[in-house]
DNA sequence: CATATCCGAAACTCAACGGTTTCGGATATA
DNA sequence: TATATCCGAAACCGTTGAGTTTCGGATATG
């Protein structure tokens, strides 16, 4: 390559002709997700990527570098997919807030994440930002609703102040993943509920 | 290969010669253990496991078939490595049963089999065999430790008699494994004992 | 001591997959 | 309409790793 060559290509002149079409990378990323979570990171292939979103292989390195990039793109874009955080339910009791937050749409993304984590569990280690992506992506924004909901219950003085929140906000989510992922049984509806009212509750001194 | 072969091959007849040295296979199994936890099933190379026992590669196939169940054999074979069922400490709470269990020994075991755990998560839904392996050697072991000292608080009429063993049973184990997994902190002796005196005791009535 | 078998090392085969390139056809811009 | 760029499909390349084979040296058995 020379010289005027890289000058031609660091300068980006797309005025002519057809624009790149994005319409379509929430669908790549979508099936990306789908294939991490059924078959792992380190089985899953950009080919069953491709595929399974209508694709060609080419288009998706036209758009991410490699398959990491691709997956820690994927894993971002989960940020805040099942959770708004303006409107929470606020019922006036913490069993009542947090009941009211497992809604059949929360309990399959709650799911899905746990695959996908799931399928990230071995990779995590190497790829440095991958930890980072799943944390902020997965892990932070549930764990933020539920340190919402426990604070509103102590600022009403439901629940002692110096209860360990930080240990209580993960309780279900750790629950959870260890039933999806070890025991391999669904944390449906009543498992959760269960949770909170067999340990979550009793452990805040409320008696449900 | 001619009938004749084949009958000789059937036949099984090491009776002259060296015989074939199975010391050394619980030193594979351990090597096999290493490299699965630091690395994970598909990332783990038979040449790694190979070079780290100071076998060769040739070794290996001669005494397992396939990488599979090379590693089924080895997570089988941590069955009840770091627990001793016939002598668990008797304190005469279940505060004091719970913490003398907490060793540095046991600590050290039960890090290393979630990181194996881990090495696993994306493997362990297609090899039918291996779901089965990890519950036998790494899950159920612990569990019945805590069941039996749950079920004699019970008996000593320490905790109610309608707690949910189960997920009780369990508890430790979760948070523990979502502390490594997911917040990639060690779950130390500090954490463990967090865990009981701010959830799993409040949750069955005890304030400690 | 003789020999059948084992051992570790290393070379080898083969398939899978990450990543690149090419190509004919579609399409948005001018 | 003309053209620059896009698209999906498929062929292609290079590497990696599972599994096999070969080989010289060691060793237990007889």
């Amino acid at each position: 390559m020379t010289p005027i060559d890289l000058a031609a290509a660091e300068v980006d002149t797309p005025k002519l002709g057809r624009k790149r079409d994005h319409t379509r990378d929430p669908e790549i990323l979508a099936a990306a997700l789908d294939v991490l979570a059924e078959t792992g990171y380190d089985r899953m292939t950009i080919d069953m990527v491709a595929t399974r979103a209508k694709a060609g292989k080419a288009t998706l390195y036209r758009r991410w570098a490699s398959k990491a990039e691709l997956v820690i793109d994927a894993v971002a874009c989960m940020k805040n997919a099942g959770i708004d955080m303006a409107n929470l339910p606020d019922t006036g009791t913490l069993r009542g807030d947090l009941v009211a937050n497992i809604k059949p749409h929360s309990i399959q993304d709650g799911d899905r994440k746990i695959h996908v984590m799931a399928g990230l569990m071995s990779m995590i280690s190497c790829e440095p930002g991958l930890a980072d992506a799943v944390q902020s992506a997965i892990v932070e924004p549930r764990a933020r609703v539920n340190r919402l909901l426990l604070q509103r219950a102590i600022d009403r003085g439901e629940i002692p102040a110096d209860c360990d929140m930080e240990k209580l906000s993960l309780l279900v989510a750790s629950m959870a993943m260890y039933r999806t992922m070890v025991q391999r049984k669904t944390a449906n509806r009543e498992f959760l509920i269960s949770v909170i009212d067999e340990l979550l509750l009793p452990a805040v001194g409320l008696r449900p």
